[in-house]
DNA sequence: CCATTTGCCATACATTGTTGGTGAAATCAT
DNA sequence: ATGATTTCACCAACAATGTATGGCAAATGG
């Protein structure tokens, strides 16, 4: 029953992980951007699977009371539960491995290094 | 009109790439078994997906002649297109970015080294 | 020539991801 | 106090991706 998740949903735990007891949509937003440039990633998206996410039991919430600020109103935060951190755990090896080997072929792509190997694939027609 | 690939999109590029030119069919099944370990990957779900990759000019394909094996007929092949070379290498950063965000946290992963933080989240009701 | 091996591919369905919004609640300026 | 602005949550409808299951073809060995 292990949860293999989509690539988004990867990275909305991992943005919620990361930002420990600040993790709220808006938040949770600006690190998946960051996360997955240079896509585009929609607030929309990020809520939905949010909802998802809590409906799978990987991740829960709560509202909070609203911050004096301008336009602060109350915001509902996540955090990941047990089930979100055993499957983000086994997704981040996974997200290592495909790292990894494509590092090994093409240098540290995202350092822009990427040096070009010196076969070139037989393509017959 | 950047790709953003899925999952196991990611997982099948990576497999041709590190293949070099012996990427078909049951080769790409073994490697992409190997870098989603402990998922369970179907040999029908690897051939759907190279050819929706296909389809979107991400990979090309030919047919081999038969090899002189038992049971040895004939191989599709795949290969990389420039396309296809774009998208991983976007995609293969944002597994990184993802890998190094959990592993701060969390220690290294994949080597089951995971150190468990300090502090607990605040987690009003 | 038939059982076995290797390999390609189709159908049908389930799950994820995206777009393109709506609208509430709070503060600020006038 | 009312209208503009900001922050934030959420929805509906759809498009794209992922999975399960199984069939079929071509080659070889006996």
């Amino acid at each position: 029953m292990s949860e293999s998740l989509g690539q988004f949903e990867q990275i909305i735990l991992t943005a919620i992980l990361s930002l420990r007891d600040e993790a709220y949509g808006v938040t949770i937003h600006e690190k998946a951007v960051q996360l997955a440039t240079p896509r585009k990633i929609s607030p929309g998206a990020v809520y939905i699977t949010l909802d998802r996410l809590e409906d799978k039991g990987l991740i829960s919430s709560w509202l909070s009371d609203p911050t004096p600020e301008r336009g602060g109103r109350s915001k509902r935060f996540y955090r990941l539960e047990a089930l979100g951190e055993r499957a983000l755990e086994e997704s981040a090896a996974t997200a290592r491995r495909v790292w990894e080997t494509v590092a090994e072929i093409w240098g540290d792509v995202a350092e822009g290094v990427r040096r070009r190997p010196k076969w070139s694939p037989a393509r017959p027609r």
